[in-house]
DNA sequence: TTGTATGCGTTATCAA
DNA sequence: TTGATAACGCATACAA
């Protein structure tokens, strides 16, 4: 103690991750940090790896399969000891190479196509179809629409299972998850004679949300919107954005905490973990 | 090759690092990763990190000391070969550390109070001015206010010293990088009869205008408003909001590579770069 | 060029 | 309980 201190001792983690082949590394797959999404999702993953002493190798996948791949790859390599993904669609590619590569994954505010990973989520279903009951007051269905991701991920499925168990007959629209998408989208969505929609990433409905009041349509008299992720874009619009609310930080530090327990091969009880979600009616609709 | 397929082998990168005493590992220290600002910053990071084939640790510092401290602490511990800093306002505690490490680090986005490392940055003094300048036009010294951080960094008192460079009787008021901040000094700002504010964060910027625009005071006519980090955030307000642009991505990318540099022991002409600031006039000035 | 031993800083094993 | 020693998987230096 004397001495570790005079010579101001760190044990050195990489010949402890050699000779104990643990290296108290996860690795963190998003797809994009500026998604304040996946942002709030990061620090809820960061800090309870602080707590565990786990430190964080991140790796951006720009929700593309290749890199995706490689970000998987080096991840390996650097022998971490376990992983968090992150992103919407997981390609074919990156699931073969997640489930025979042996390290414990948890997939975080996305959902695993077939089920064979651990995961925390709310339940989307339930979510869209609260939203879209909400609109089915004011409008027909065929006036409301779902804005989706063009993926076809299951994600996209369930969002659409829940939109349409509450409005069979409501339409569907895809734009990517980007302000300018959603703000090229609007046009159609106003020629359509659409008076409502539900969007699934916050960026696409504030760009949605621009067009239409650019082109002096009054919300909430006449076009209304829902927004599903609730980061804090959609309080800084004027008129701010109802929205689905999810626990983000929270569905992060879950995730995080049942890697932990994969990492120690404790018993984890509920594989697929969904967090309460909720509703707030800001000005976007009545 | 035959061999390296069959058994799907992948060199083991903790003994590589052990062997050669280099990790391909590189710390960033980040404040905020919900702050866009710093995630634009860390997706140019981690897309020269690729491709000189460094992994990034992640960790997030809350901007406070001992977070920070800890942070880096743990980066060391992890062996990495380069750390890259951002912040607007290091610790002592953190420089001293730092200097004293042996390890190369970066400023990105954030400046080294004693100039004692290699940093990435735009000319605030100019910048400031600049912006300081537009405003002059319209409105006298007095009605026209910096918002700055209440720290007392070196980068506020760059900030600060644009500002006053322009002018000499301008006003500063002090509010934390936060929406609600920026919201809540709006009253303030109005019942002192500013007439115009420079903010050096986007998210408080975006509180000021709602809360100015909530009480019907008319932008740009009656109140206008300059943002100095040009995040996606003030293109989505209404109005969009007149800005500084900083070319976020290629400062963390420069500062990525500059690190790479330092850690081959390459030489590097300026320690200090320069990168090229704009400005965007877009709805909250005229 | 190809092969062989030694060291990197720990953990883990086994003996004392 | 303590102490010595063999892995851990790769680099590197040296010998063949």
């Amino acid at each position: 103690m004397q001495a570790i201190k005079e010579l101001d001792y760190r044990p050195n983690a990489m010949a402890k991750g050699l000779a104990s082949s643990k290296t108290t590394m996860v690795g963190m797959i998003v797809p994009d940090l500026t998604n304040l999404y996946y942002a709030e999702l990061a620090q809820g993953i960061d800090a309870v790896a602080k707590i565990y002493n786990y430190s964080v190798s991140l790796a951006v996948s720009d929700g593309n399969a290749k890199a995706e791949r490689e970000a998987f790859d080096t991840l390996r390599s650097k022998q971490v000891d376990g992983v968090i993904y992150m992103g919407s669609n997981p390609s074919d590619e990156i699931m073969q190479l997640m489930v025979s590569s042996s390290v414990p994954v948890v997939f975080a505010g996305s959902v695993d196509p077939e089920g064979k990973f651990p995961s925390v989520n709310i339940d989307y279903i339930q979510a869209f179809s609260e939203a879209a009951g909400k609109l089915k007051e004011n409008f027909e269905d065929s006036k409301i629409a779902l804005v989706e991701d063009p993926d076809n991920s299951k994600l996209s499925q369930l969002r659409r299972q829940g939109f349409f168990k509450a409005l069979p007959n409501g339409k569907t629209y895809q734009a990517e998850d980007e302000y300018q998408m959603g703000y090229n989208l609007g046009r159609r969505l106003l020629s359509d004679g659409i008076k409502a929609v539900i969007v699934a990433e916050d960026a696409t409905a504030v760009g949605i949300l621009n067009y239409v009041r650019d082109n002096h349509v009054e919300v909430p008299e006449d076009f209304q919107i829902i927004s599903t992720s609730d980061t804090k874009l959609v309080k800084m619009t004027r008129p701010s954005i109802s929205s689905v609310t999810q626990p983000k930080f929270d569905i992060g530090a879950v995730a995080m905490r049942l890697l932990t327990k994969l990492m120690s091969n404790q018993e984890v009880s509920d594989p697929a973990v969904i967090l309460p979600h909720e509703f707030v009616l800001r000005e976007t609709t009545k």
